[in-house]
DNA sequence: GTTGTCTATGTAGCCTGTCTATGTAAGGAG
DNA sequence: CTCCTTACATAGACAGGCTACATAGACAAC
């Protein structure tokens, strides 16, 4: 099976639903485990995460700080705000809202 | 609730499958049909709706001749071809692939 | 010590596809 | 005649993915 591209606009949800897991996380790390979460079917690509990272830390939806992982290398860790935490939620009522739509679309006769 | 605005990528999917229910129609009213099956969650703009059959026109996936309304105005008649239909299976199949892949993210605690 | 690989972050520029805004034209109401 | 609605169409803005590239440090192998 193919693996498919991030549908516009779902990015940020994936990466705030990731980090709202509680632990802290690197960038590099939260798009292994969106992957491995989706069952490979999800694949986020380096130049994609990055700037939406960025982004989100202007909206003030993560913090960022320096750190180091397990194997000694430098590494900035993310986590969650509670504007962060407000807007996981806004994302994923729309989602569901969305989905539900199109599928009666889908579904309709 | 407020409307949404259409992800994109999904709205070939909607205009196909609105064709596929067999009746010729024109553009104004795929996008009405849209919104009204999709209760009012999806609103199609214009300036999304003519890009995208023209897209889809070229594609050779719908089939277009001028014609006249109930009410006796020119209009634009569309239907599916038989590529336009293969396509809307796989982009059916493709839709609920990516929604499990996401949904898999959102439900993981 | 230098070569290579893997991790980890980041930027530049492209492309697709939606949106807003605007314009045309023709029918029907008043 | 004017206005509203239907119906089609295009230009340009803009967002958010993508590819491709660049950097840097840790560690192993040789």
């Amino acid at each position: 099976m193919p693996r498919e591209e991030i549908p516009p606009g779902t990015l940020d949800l994936l990466i705030l639903k990731t980090l709202a897991r509680g632990e802290e996380m690197h960038g590099y790390e939260i798009a292994r485990s969106i992957q491995r979460v989706s069952e490979d079917v999800l694949q986020v690509e380096e130049g994609s995460l990055y700037p939406a990272l960025q982004r989100m830390l202007i909206k003030g939806w993560v913090k960022a700080e320096w750190g180091a992982t397990a194997e000694n290398r430098r590494a900035r860790y993310y986590r969650l705000t509670a504007a962060g935490r407000k807007r996981l939620e806004a994302e994923v009522s729309q989602f569901r809202r969305v989905v539900q739509a199109i599928t009666r679309v889908i579904q309709t006769a």
